[in-house]
DNA sequence: GTGCTCCGTGGGATCGATTGCACAGCACGG
DNA sequence: CCGTGCTGTGCAATCGATCCCACGGAGCAC
């Protein structure tokens, strides 16, 4: 046809085609009130017949709901957070809310302007990890009566709940089990003490130590960004030293690609001349030459439990007066658990 | 403070407090017609000082535009379309527009259930990486004048542009590298024929057999889901045979592993026994053991033109009268490139 | 018969922005 | 001095759904 654009059709024509009024059609078609079986069936059929699909843009101005969802990710190459935006966006689906993704790459410029959008748009819940540069943003969206979740990074002053993984004793659990194996020379390498994971980590690496009677050594601690390069360059420098260590901690799944890649370039052995333990599962680790031995920090678990938390506040919002303050902010931690394959075994020579 | 609940400023107030209509107040603030510069000034610093965040469902509602392209995707964790995903999104917030992400794990029925959802929401625009089990709901979708691409698969029938890789000719390169090394026995571990990437693939590996004079051996040809448990079972009876190839394809990265995991296990040497090439690249290939040699079929790129061509649609689209017959679907293809590491070489015994 | 409740339905205001139309004021040419 | 055109602004309709309020009628008790 010649013209014919794009016309949607109405709630108006449908209640019309059924020769009722545009109330009665939107009672049958939210099912909100009661209304008689016949006019329903009037009304449905009516619907039908024009292939009516309703306007959310107009439902939500209207009901002050978008039903729509920000999720602020700083990447979604990392193994773990698209894991997570798969779970949280199913979860979200299966309750009506839609996932609006923004990946910010960790810039605060970026993440700020997606919170502003994510404002305008009058999303009804907010997930974010964040770069911890913009709170202050956060507490304005937050104070706007949207109910906020941080995952995987609570910055300091950041409103609403949180929703973590247990870094400290996740890597505490990789340690001890490093420990037990017989090794005392156990490196280092994690991410930079300014953020969360960087900082618990290297908290679980050091008690974990101290239970053995043991205390960091400097040298043999490596702190940096979590990226390939940086666990490369690390790991060169840790196994070119005098004494080098038997066994290695490996805060993430970035940085221990650079280490596998070092340790091939160098000639070492796994785990005959070092036990390695990456804190984080990847889903090649088992299929590695040897499979590595990992944490896996429970990224499923994360996704799912931020989108359950993030439903739940929403669910509360509209019965109780003053919105975020009845909880003041819950955590959660999801467990950590030891996945033991072949990377890490007792050291050759004990010392 | 007690019941100081999330006001939202609206455009009124703006205009009151700054002593203009909202006509006016709009004006300056869309940045459309002719304002005086006094007028301006007064509206923006009296926006400001209120905190006015402009309500994008009302203005939605009003200009019929949402702001919101539907992005439908069978998963994120495969490497290619977490890489694509990212690229897009950057892209299209570039130009004003969000992405609402679906993701359907290649089941037709949640595809279907998006593609309406997104229909509600009245999204400006869809790209779709699709199952083909619902193209005639894509067709709708395109009826509605909401401008359509296909991502990496173009089902029969399928309504709208097109971005594709190159397969065909990423596969072709990659064979016709081993034969060039000397293979002539190459097996392939390739996707099913029901999907665009896993019949271009194998029309790509035949060709090059092809031009080489060779068939290829059926006893040789594994195909099948692209799956880690697929590649390791292909993989396994592939080298069982009594006359195992010395070069083999492996048309996926997922599969990939599968295959890596099996030789591990079966103790065969790459590429002393066996020369590996997969048609995709990981972030990971080039620190495995021994690096692998990959077709790079240049995801960034898919991401990029896929954004850039729904973006000149959206923009062409209020100008002419019928909507999307203007191109008739493009396609474009997005050439792929052979990225030659450690996991090839000659075959030790040329036949 | 009167008064009451309850049910199903319709009328119409409303959400917050955009935009066509009209009009006031001013400049300028004839 | 008047007509014409241009600029800046305001009025009010509009987008499409939701939902408060009101109303007619049925059923029932006294």
């Amino acid at each position: 046809m010649i013209g014919g654009g794009p016309v949607a059709v109405t709630l108006d024509e449908v209640a019309e085609a059924a020769g009722v009024s545009k109330s009665t059609a939107s009672r049958v078609l939210s099912g909100s009130s009661r209304v008689s079986a016949q006019t329903k069936r009037a009304v449905q059929s009516a619907a039908e017949r024009l292939g009516y699909r309703p306007n959310r843009i107009a439902s939500g101005l209207r009901t002050r709901r978008s039903n729509l969802v920000g999720l602020v990710i700083t990447n979604l190459v990392n193994a773990s957070f698209h894991r997570i935006t798969e779970v949280l966006q199913q979860r979200l689906d299966e309750r009506g809310y839609q996932v609006l993704l923004c990946v910010t790459d960790s810039d605060p410029a970026r993440e700020r302007r997606y919170l502003d959008m994510l404002l305008d748009h009058r999303v009804d819940g907010l997930i974010i990890v964040g770069t911890g540069d913009n709170t202050a943003t956060v507490r304005e969206v937050s104070a706007a009566g949207i109910p906020v979740v941080n995952l995987m990074r609570t910055p300091d002053g950041a409103p609403g709940d949180s929703v973590m993984a247990a870094d400290r004793d996740g890597a505490e659990l990789a340690v001890r089990h490093l420990l037990d194996l017989g090794h005392r020379s156990v490196a280092f390498i994690g991410g930079p003490a300014g953020v969360d994971s960087g900082r618990d980590r290297y908290a679980g690496f050091t008690a974990a130590l101290a239970t053995a009677g043991l205390e960091p050594d400097p040298a043999l601690c490596a702190r940096g960004p979590f990226t390939v390069p940086f666990g490369a360059e690390a790991a060169m420098r840790l196994m070119a030293a005098d004494n080098p260590p038997t066994a290695l901690y490996s805060a993430n799944h970035e940085a221990t690609f650079g280490v596998l890649g070092a340790l091939v370039q160098l000639g070492v052995r796994v785990p005959e001349q070092l036990s390695l333990v990456c804190h984080e599962e990847a889903p090649w680790f088992p299929y590695w030459h040897p499979p590595i031995t990992v944490v896996d920090n429970g990224a499923r678990d994360l996704g799912e439990l931020a989108a359950e938390q993030l439903l739940r506040r929403i669910d509360s919002r509209p019965d109780n007066g003053d919105p975020g303050e009845g909880g003041v902010g819950r955590l959660i931690r999801v467990g950590s658990r030891l996945v033991v394959r072949d990377s890490t075994t007792a050291p050759r020579r004990p010392e």
